[in-house]
Order: structure tokens, then C-alpha cells, then sequence
DNA sequence: GTCTATACGCGGATAGAC
DNA sequence: GTCTATCCGCGTATAGAC
């Protein structure tokens, strides 16, 4: 058996990366803020990932693989083809629950922040609306047949407004609204 | 008749101002770049608005009053009750074609890139908040009775789910999607 | 792989003259 | 009110040793 070990370096760094960047936010966080509370030094952080913006890559595609993980859960548990559809609700639920202090999505936060990222990040926020997108679209043909593609649209943006609300602090209960935004969507069709 | 005058250098900050930090990003715009687009010095930007902050306070300031003033007018050429509701819509059409660089919201922008805002800026977005709130539930009122609050936060969640679209570079259409996706939450009224 | 120490550029802000 | 010139701190990144 294995006796109990520290987490190395490269796992501390990312477990205080994705605290700080996606709750108190990427530009407001100094390099050194993540530092002290990995308790790792800055050569270190190089050594492994080369930059900065190489750091936020990692971290956010580790809350991609962990985002995807917790909405399949949801799907499985989902009763019906409008449940599956809306079960990205639920998801965002139970997601939000491991880190109350994120104000909002970390991807829509990092396009906002980082308008000049690098092909790195790029391509994980791109991976992330793409997630999103294909999957929508697949839960809604059975509710939309061939106008899927428009109920997803709806769909997505109904999300995108639940995440931006915890932004502006208004509506008081996001989800709660953004399932019932889509859920008036998806009767339309 | 007063001859043909240089902008002050007020004017030209705020117009400079306007156009970078709400398009290239608040953060991402060095103070010097405003400078050199306005043709001003540092420290006249500074005896006009005491900091970087200041000027982007002033900058909300305007951008609120004059997104007021075309939602407005989108209003009062509504011609129904509905109509009235979704004419935000059609005032951020409207609204986006004077400056089609933005990326997206620069009140929702500023709340991501500044969490730690100033008093100055923070009553800003606040009121840019209330406004959106106070008049969707006078709108809604007609349309859904002494549920006018519910369809508000319904049309309020939409409108930030359009103005993120445009972050997420998906949907492809916000403010179509957003329209279709507020009418059919009034339609379950 | 990880540390200590340090270099270096950039960005916000100010002093003082006109 | 506006300019020129300058200061200063902070944040990213690197050099070199262990």
C-alpha cells in the first residue's frame, strides 16, 4: 500500500490556479498570488508550463474534462427526452456546488479577459462552445426533428444568460429561470 | 456663428476611451493607447479624471445614457404590448451597428474584468442593472399580471444570454435567437 | 524537479513649467 | 487646461545552484 504523499508541485499549482483565476479572476490574479498558495516557486510554475496563459490552458482544461463528467451524470439520470435537453441545468447545478466563489463560467470569463489569447486557450474555449453545441443539438431532435439546430441555439443561450446572471447578480435564481427560459423554448416546437 | 472648433481633449478621451476599451477590452488598453488615439497627455487625462477607473466610470456613464436613449425611441415605435417587451431587441440591433467592434456588453465586460470595482464603477453597472430590471417589469406587466416580475427575469435572462452569444461567438444570431427565446417565455404567460 | 535571487519591461500616475 | 519629462511599483519571466 502507498503511504499518504504530498501532491506534487504540477497538481498544487493547478488546484490554486483554478481557486484564483476563475473566482477572484485570470488578470486580477497575479502569477505570485497562485504561487503562495501552492506553495510552489515561480521557476517551478515555467518549468511546467511555460507561461501564464500556459497555466490557465491546463486549468481550463482540466474544468473542461471535470464540467463534461458532471453533465453526463445528469444526463443518465434524466427521464425523459425534455429532461436530457435540460438536464444542462442541472449539471450547471451540482458543477456549481464545487466552487461557490466562481462568479461565473470560466470559458465566457476567459474570452472576456484574454481577447488576444493564444491558439492554446483558443482552443479550449472553442472545444468548450463546441461541446455544448453538439450536444444540445443531439438532445433536441427528438423534441425538434429537423429544427433541432434552432431549439439548441435557444437552449445555448438561454445557458449563456443563467452564467451571465450570476455576473450581474440579477435574476436572483439563475437556474431556476434559465430552466424555465429554455423549457418555454422547447414547448414552441 | 462659432467657427469650426477642435474637439476638447475631454471629448477626444471619452470618444478614444469608448472605442478601445469596449472593443479591444478595459484591461487589455493600456492608458497609453487612449492617449495616443485622443492626442492627449497623461496628465490631462488625469486632471480630467483622476485615474484610469475614472475615465472608465465616465465612459460606462455616457454608453448608459445613450443606450437609454435608443431603447427609447425603439419603444415608443413598438406597436404592442409584446412588441414593447421585445423592443430591447430590437434597441440592441440598433445600438450595436454605431459601434460593431464591441465584442459584447461593456457593462457586463466591465463586471468581469474589474471584480474588485471601485465604488464609482460599480454604482454604474448597478444602475445599468436596475434600469434593465425596472423597465422589463413595467413592460411585462400587461402581458403577465402580478407575474410581470417572473417574464422580466424570463426577457432579462435572454438579453444577457444574446449579449453573451456574441462572446461565445454562438449562437450565430443573438438577437434572433434571443427575440424567439423571450417570445416564447411571454407566449407561456 | 525544485529552489533563491534577480532581471526587465510595462503600465499607472505625478511634478513642475507654460 | 495642457504639455514634457519622469518616477515608481508590480507582474512576468529567467539564470543558475542544488
Amino acid at each position: 500500500m502507498t503511504s499518504v504523499q504530498k501532491l506534487p508541485a504540477r497538481g498544487r499549482l493547478l488546484a490554486a490556479a483554478e481557486d484564483a483565476f476563475f473566482s477572484r479572476g485570470i488578470r486580477a490574479t497575479p502569477v505570485d498570488d497562485v504561487l503562495r498558495a501552492a506553495d510552489v516557486s515561480a521557476a517551478t510554475l515555467y518549468a511546467h508550463f511555460g507561461s501564464k496563459d500556459g497555466l490557465v490552458a491546463e486549468a481550463l482544461r482540466v474544468r473542461l474534462a471535470e464540467w463534461q463528467a458532471v453533465w453526463d451524470q445528469c444526463v443518465v439520470r434524466a427521464g425523459s427526452d425534455l429532461d436530457r435537453l435540460l438536464a444542462v441545468f442541472d449539471a450547471l447545478a451540482a458543477y456549481r456546488e464545487r466552487q461557490p466563489a466562481a462568479r461565473w463560467c470560466a470559458f465566457l470569463a476567459a474570452a472576456t479577459e484574454l481577447p488576444d489569447a493564444g491558439d492554446e486557450i483558443a482552443g479550449v474555449l472553442a472545444a468548450d462552445t463546441e461541446l455544448l453545441n453538439e450536444r444540445l443539438r443531439h438532445f433536441a431532435r427528438p423534441l425538434a426533428g429537423d429544427r433541432a439546430a434552432d431549439l439548441a441555439d435557444d437552449v445555448v443561450l438561454a445557458y449563456n444568460g443563467t452564467l451571465a446572471a450570476y455576473l450581474r447578480g440579477y435574476p436572483a435564481s439563475p437556474i431556476e429561470t434559465g430552466r424555465r427560459v429554455a423549457a418555454a423554448a422547447a414547448a414552441a416546437y
